[in-house]
DNA sequence: CGCGCTTTTGAGCATATGCCCACGCGTTGG
DNA sequence: CCAACGCGTGGGCATATGCTCAAAAGCGCG
């Protein structure tokens, strides 16, 4: 009999799921045609909701990303995920994520209240600097998470707190250093010097932090724009570096290495486990397993990619 | 730039309906994750619902019922429709429409004003008084469309209007005549005498008529039940006959004939077309002709049926 | 057959939703 | 270049919804 009545009960909660979600009657509406209370009538469509007798099918490339940021939400505790759809035109461009992140900068900056902006290096967040919308904020505060001085002396070609400053007025905080000293000594040294000091402590406090993440291989970045030779390069690869996040090389579990160019970096160290508002933004199958190790190793806790990145990092 | 800003907006609709629907968030919450209004949140919801880009999947037997007894609905203009699932045990039970007719005149009944309800043939009809469950209405009354002394002179073997009174203190008006009278004049008689004048009256004031549907073939119930002989309903089906109401024999368009045994019947015709409710009950692939003709000439405004009869109208 | 326990019901309330209005921005036609 | 138009926006209100709590109805057990 309790079989009975389970299943008359699932007969009127599909009934009642019919009749509001797909011929769109209000639960009053259906209260009196199935003959019952209004709130029976709620209760039989949340019990159709509940056992699943009614699906949602989105038919939209969006559908495929917000289920795919879900997951990789959900999988890796994070407390921001956005992932784009695969752009059929260019499947590598950065151009979508650079525009999310414009767009999380652009919501972080809208604030009233001061509040400090870390940037990191990579692609993407030089773009989205160039996205976000002017807004005079001169209480909010930009610090850079790495040095700006690149190998030759000069200024790095691309100041994205610089940029970022000049389009919302804030304070801003560059850090006068190059990406990598001659020794642990000197860099040592060096970070501890007033205004190095001063920038460090900025960062300590930033709200969010917005960081490119490098994968550690022939092609690496770090490499590519000559903050470090070849030999660095491969000498990090032999210590196990799969990936970097403002130069801070790290295994494929996501572990800081202690040894190579780390050594020298004068970049800002990653929080481990991310405390504060950390979103890695990158894209592309090289940058995988360099994506994965940052989540598994809770150096960043938010994520901005694409479609095809993110279903690659789920279904390794 | 217009396709581009639709295309975009798109893209937040289904945002906007995937975080509704499937993420199951507030359209407040929604609001905040995309940075737009409430409004405009809602507006996104509304839109994704409008341009189909969700759509609702029931994963229920009851779900291919609903949509059925919309389509019934929709297509002959009834008041009333229900198709209960096909019966995997029993195709051709009658029970499971016998529960809903009983269904029906439970709610029916239930009023506290005074209801007429008129009452015709059929298996299901019967079926469905023997499952009301007994209520105390002395106000409402229950009046037989046909008539209840059957050919040899003895009283219907079941008195629909009877039970039906039994269980709910209802007057109730039997018809107090044979199914068929010898002659035409003698029904005509028949009929102006003051019981069955009285009858009729009552019967015209009738809140809901529920009726039984026959087919006009072989197996035609009235002929099964010795309310007309071979050869009368052989004339009937010459004449076109395809299906019968209380008796009434009508053609494949509904038309009522006006030769045969409708000239000699005392039942109450069909009003043409129906202007008070007259639910029709019936199931099976014998009955399909009968029953779309019965909509199609507008001999009932109400249907109750099942899964593969209602299918086999709408597919005709 | 009655008592207590579990399940279901209906009223009421806080919240979410849908929709109307006036407004502002961008667009188009003169 | 300007004005009229249209579209999207946000505020505000009436309605619908979700949920809680106490009461009723089953239901099983003694």
């Amino acid at each position: 009999m309790a079989a009975e009545n389970d299943k008359s009960r699932l007969d009127d909660a599909a009934r009642a799921g019919w009749l509001y979600f797909i011929a769109g009657h209000t639960q009053d509406e259906i209260a009196k045609m199935l003959q019952v209370s209004r709130a029976s009538a709620q209760r039989l469509v949340s019990l159709c909701l509940a056992e699943r007798l009614i699906t949602f099918r989105l038919e939209h490339p969006i559908a495929a990303c917000m289920e795919l940021a879900a997951r990789l939400k959900e999988r890796f505790d994070l407390v921001h995920c956005e992932v784009v759809p695969a752009d059929p035109a260019s499947p590598q461009a950065t151009a979508g994520i650079a525009e999310r992140c414009a767009n999380l900068l652009d919501s972080t900056l809208r604030s009233e209240t001061p509040v400090i902006v870390a940037l990191g290096t990579g692609r993407a967040v030089r773009a989205a600097v160039e996205r976000v919308t002017p807004i005079d904020r001169p209480n909010h505060q930009i610090v850079s998470l790495v040095g700006n001085i690149s190998a030759d002396g000069s200024a790095s070609f691309y100041d994205t707190v610089g940029r970022l400053a000049d389009r919302t007025g804030a304070r801003h905080y560059p850090m006068p250093l190059p990406f990598l000293m001659s020794s642990e000594d000197e860099r040592n040294k060096m970070v501890r010097i007033e205004p190095i000091a001063k920038v460090k402590a900025v960062a300590a406090r930033a709200d969010l932090r917005l960081v490119g993440i490098g994968q550690m291989d022939q092609k690496a970045q770090v490499h590519i724009d000559g903050f470090v030779t070849r030999d660095e390069l491969f000498e990090m690869m032999r210590q196990g570096a799969i990936g970097e996040i403002t130069g801070w090389a790290y295994d494929a579990k996501g572990r800081l290495l202690k040894a190579g160019t780390n050594k020298r970096l004068t970049s800002i160290p990653p929080e481990v486990p991310a405390k504060t508002t950390t979103i890695g933004a990158a894209v592309g199958a090289a940058k995988v397993p360099a994506i994965a190790a940052a989540l598994n190793g809770g150096l960043i806790n938010g994520l901005i990619t694409d479609e095809a990145t993110a279903r690659a990092i789920l279904e390794r």
